[in-house]
DNA sequence: CAGCTAAATAGTTATGATTACTAAAAAAAA
DNA sequence: TTTTTTTTAGTAATCATAACTATTTAGCTG
């Protein structure tokens, strides 16, 4: 869902003055980057946003891209989808679960759901800590890849649960 | 949820007769490494698993691990949580909204949902693709951290909107 | 159960995203 | 303006993960 040009002014105006207001400085490139994500919807990687503001911002240097996404970041301003900077977590549970994770120190737990709208509630979680955001992905295949698709890998784990439980 | 010793056994020989039923090599290597994985419950990252079967394979490589963990992820054996190998993806949309996600091409989509069960029902997807799985993530911070806790970062969101809407 | 052959491994080097570093530049305050 | 402090550009470093290659091994075959 994109925002119109004025939307997208106002916000970069809003953000300047916050800026000033807590003492952080609204530089050019921070103006640059902030718009860039604000004028689009396709959640472009760090490297699509450094080639787009390079157009308008030749000089400027792939850091201050990584270095002012990470500021917008930290003040709510964006948001990352995915969880890079972290290294892979891995976890032989087959059964249907969700993952909490500590934001501070990387501690990871399971929580089980029963019925579709606890996990919600968030009952299961105030016993390991404080939930700060929900983040829920769906993964699967595109339309477009649909199209062109043949690959179809064998897939272990019906087999296994049949030969485990006979 | 930790699983018994037995249950653990049980799924590793499972795993070495599915190799051999499918042509891949119920390796010393792969059942250590699926075995450690099948006997925790703290879905540990790729270097932890390494430091542990090298109490028991000395001279294993790093290599092997990692080619191993992939291994069993395509073979749907275990998951990882959180998506490595991916470029971090950015996103300037304050809104709650989900994400689907192409495993294939890597595009991203928003979803909304009105109604909390909605998501689940998994309407908006259609139009989009067809989804495997379903990911959720419960950011925030553990009970340990709280304790020792001072930090409290301004988060610039709420303020930005004040000004944003006067 | 010894030999065969494709697949897997160990050890190492390469890659690719992200981060750290430092001198120079620029924003906000005085 | 001038000053002060933050931020930037350019580059080098880091860190997780993947690729490469000679050697080894699992599982088949006779």
């Amino acid at each position: 869902m994109k925002i119109g040009t004025n939307e997208v002014e106002r916000r970069v105006q809003a953000f300047s003055e916050v800026c000033r207001r807590y003492g952080a400085k609204a530089t050019h490139q921070r103006r640059e980057i902030y718009r860039e994500l604000l004028r689009t919807d396709e959640h472009p990687a760090a490297e699509t946003i450094y080639a787009r503001v390079r157009k308008r911002i030749p000089a400027i240097s792939l850091d201050t891209v990584y270095r002012t996404l990470r500021l917008l970041e930290k003040k709510g301003l964006i948001s990352r989808a995915g969880f890079l900077n972290e290294k892979a977590r891995f976890d032989a549970n087959t059964l249907p679960h969700h993952h909490f994770v500590c934001t501070r120190c990387g501690f990871m737990g399971d929580i089980y759901h029963k019925e579709r709208d606890e996990f919600l509630a968030l009952r299961d979680v105030s016993a390991m800590g404080t939930v700060n955001s929900v983040h829920i992905e769906l993964r699967g295949i595109c339309k477009s890849c649909q199209k062109n698709s043949r690959l179809k890998d064998n897939y272990f784990f019906a087999i296994l649960i049949v030969i485990s439980t006979i």
